[in-house]
DNA sequence: CCAAAAGTGTTGGCGTTACACCCATGG
DNA sequence: CCATGGGTGTAACGCCAACACTTTTGG
């Protein structure tokens, strides 16, 4: 048995909504291959490391962010033939707020990225993909909100994940009866207008809510 | 940076259906440390082989068995921590029909397991939990049965997986609603009672249906 | 008083569930 | 003719989607 042992990658396939769009952190390589493309951040996993703190740390390095959600999404691995030399790569997936990236950091559309280099592209159409099915029954998308948020917020979220405009009463019914959201005292005023309810996320079953048989979309 | 070259392991949860209830392979492990526990089959990646062939080969030679359904579960990994020393663990499930394993096969209940080595509990839950989701809206569950089957068997499949009984006339709509069948020219005639219809795995669509908006359970 | 976003209930349609009897066969 | 599993339709219910107006504020 030829026992190899190969190095283990990180890759990233971070997301923000900015402008109504569900964008994607990239980085633009330097070296060749593929030089000048744009592919997900990542690096390798150090010695005594495990593979979620080499995913927070690499995250960290690229962006400054600290306690984000992050999710494995899938192994990709040809031990043997890549350029590069043999490794695995264990992709990642990360929801950030918009404001909480730098304002110089190159964001793309997720759904019509660049070229990227490698397989990259792959591993970015499987992150929207998941995504995508995660809207349907978690409440992962409230972590692409800086609390507090209102209803408003969320529903606009949810609308750039499904790409489709929602009823407002029928959401607020449903996101509400999840018991997902925990309202602050305060209230939001901004501009000429009703001051709107803020939430926060309840810290009880932070999640998932397959279990109270409630789905989006509507 | 410390770059590491770690081995990597590909483990193996080997689901089928005996005797009305859902059982997975074990493999009785012989040295130490966990010596005469069980663990999953697993084994390591070789020079030159991708992760799905890997698995694939370590299936084959663990049971013999060629062609079956193979999904990535998750990747495991805490380089340097382990006393085996550093490697990463991607895990991969199967899904088998009973006839095809032979008789001295170690099965036992996937649900009530007896103590496993190292993390394979965890795996093991976790590939649990993911046939349990996948049952809902894929036709995976239809690769536990050797072709043709009849309607029946594919409802006896459903319900372990489901631990419920199902309604017969329901589940039948649904199922060939999905038109993920094929009917076969011939009947099953076994004892005394009318014959049954036979089917196999239509060639076209073979795994997803949340495309047609059918979901069990009923 | 006007503009702008927040907030709030009800109904009809559709899909899902619940349910019981006849059919074909072998012994 | 009897036992056994295969095969079939309908009606009630509950849930979801559709829908429009009032409230609160700042300017």
């Amino acid at each position: 048995m030829t026992l190899s042992r190969v190095a283990v990658r990180v890759d990233l396939v971070t997301f923000s909504i900015v402008e109504e769009e569900l964008q994607v952190l990239l980085w633009r390589r330097a070296e060749k291959p593929f030089e000048g493309f744009w592919m997900l951040p990542g690096g390798f996993v150090e010695r005594r490391e495990s593979l979620e703190t080499a995913a927070a740390r690499i995250l960290r390095e690229k962006t400054g962010l600290e306690k984000v959600y992050l999710e494995q999404l899938f192994t990709f691995g040809d031990p043997g033939n890549d350029p590069r030399g043999p490794f695995v790569s264990i992709t990642y997936y990360a929801v950030v707020p918009g404001s909480r990236l730098s304002p110089d950091s190159s964001l793309y559309p997720a759904r019509r990225p660049p070229r990227l280099a490698f397989h990259h592209a792959d591993v970015l159409a499987q992150g929207v993909e998941r995504l995508r099915t995660k809207t349907e029954y978690s409440t992962v998308p409230l972590r692409f909100l800086d609390e507090p948020f209102t209803l408003s917020d969320v529903q606009g979220v949810y609308e750039v994940l499904l790409e489709r405009p929602l009823d407002k009463r029928n959401f607020r019914r449903k996101m509400l009866a999840l018991e997902a959201l925990e309202e602050t005292p305060q209230k939001r005023r901004l501009g000429a207008h009703r001051p709107a309810r803020l939430f926060r996320v309840s810290p009880a079953r932070p999640y998932l809510l397959k279990e109270k048989g409630i789905l989006f979309p509507f």
